[in-house]
DNA sequence: ATTATCTATAGATCTATAGATAATGC
DNA sequence: ATTATCTATAGATCTATAGATAATGC
């Protein structure tokens, strides 16, 4: 039963990758171990040789889908300067980022999750914010370093914002009316 | 041990507002309904007398509380038209509210729980919005019509997106830098 | 020998219900 | 007689752990 040290550490992975999309999914407290374990391919009793409790899973989940999301929008910026903002802004808002949670923003579904959790966890957030806000001032139609950086927490929160309030509504055409007010939004606004 | 028909009816809507504080600060799986009917100065077993089940509460709960949310924007914005999105949007960025999410907007502490949440619920936070979404468009500074719903959009987005993202960080100085950034992008801009 | 995984379960917690109690309201 | 509340608990679920198993890696 036991097995190589990189099936441990490929195992490890799987945990990580399950959890940090059910948990966008479900929400902490709407997921078990054993639900995640088996989504990973394990069984229940395993987890506690890779992480010390839940609580220390949901955090490095978190952490791990924080760096992703921070990198991406990174790429992005690298590869194409200049359309960043509107491929950013499209991409968040599209529908297929609406209907597909467990692979999005963390902050769409988890931040009112983490608001409740550990300090960790919090400062987890926090840094992958920070991360977020850096990309976004780089790519956002302002002069100055200040007045980029407050558009990029302006675009941030309208872009969490939009999603949330899409997601929390039943009726399709308000959630579509939602995104693309944003997206039209961002898209059309002046520099600063 | 039975009590009078209005001494019932007191009850139901302590039980009510304890839930609809309680679930803001906890979540629905955060707070057990033994919890909700202690806040409410009542046993456990008697819940079922007043409710089906515990997610029939939280429909209540939360249609209650959009109801309340909904009507005190309808009033600011009657009783001091010209300055009423400043108002609002001071108040809801306000440290105040970043520290009572209990008393707070509940699309901020529970959207990303409905979207979990059956058909019923996510119905009631439909409605909510249209409502809140209603008051914004008369208060915001645009000329046609189109241009008020879209502001009005981009301003809730705005609102519940800077709340949910400084209520999830755990760095202060981020925190309120979210909210002032939000709110004087909210003051300064331009009418459409 | 060590250790990653498995099966099994202890202990805690939570929803929902059963049955008793006692006050209301016809 | 009805019924709102209370006490008590059944049944389900979940976290965390114990002990067995079997393969790795020194």
């Amino acid at each position: 039963m036991r097995v190589t040290k990189e099936q441990f550490a490929e195992n490890r992975e799987h945990i990580l990758v399950a959890a940090g999309e059910l948990f966008r999914e479900k929400g902490f407290d709407g997921i078990s171990i054993a639900e995640v374990m088996k989504a990973a391919g394990l069984t229940h009793g395993g987890f506690y040789r890779h992480f010390e409790s839940k609580e220390d899973l949901l955090s490095k989940a978190c952490e791990a889908v924080l760096e992703g999301g921070a990198q991406r929008w990174a790429q992005t910026a690298q590869a194409e300067p200049d359309k960043a903002l509107d491929i950013i802004a499209q991409r968040y808002l599209s529908e297929a980022h609406l209907e597909s949670p467990g692979k999005g923003c963390i902050y769409a579904t988890m931040a009112s999750d983490a608001a409740r959790q550990s300090d960790a966890i919090r400062t987890a957030f926090g840094n992958g914010l920070q991360a977020m806000l850096g990309v976004l001032a780089r790519i956002v139609p302002c002069r100055s370093r200040a007045a980029r950086r407050k558009r990029a927490i302006v675009t941030m929160s309208q872009l969490v914002g939009a999603m949330v309030l899409a997601r929390a509504v039943n009726d399709p055409v308000l959630a579509r009316e939602i995104l693309s007010a944003s997206a039209n939004d961002i898209k059309t606004r002046e520099s600063d």
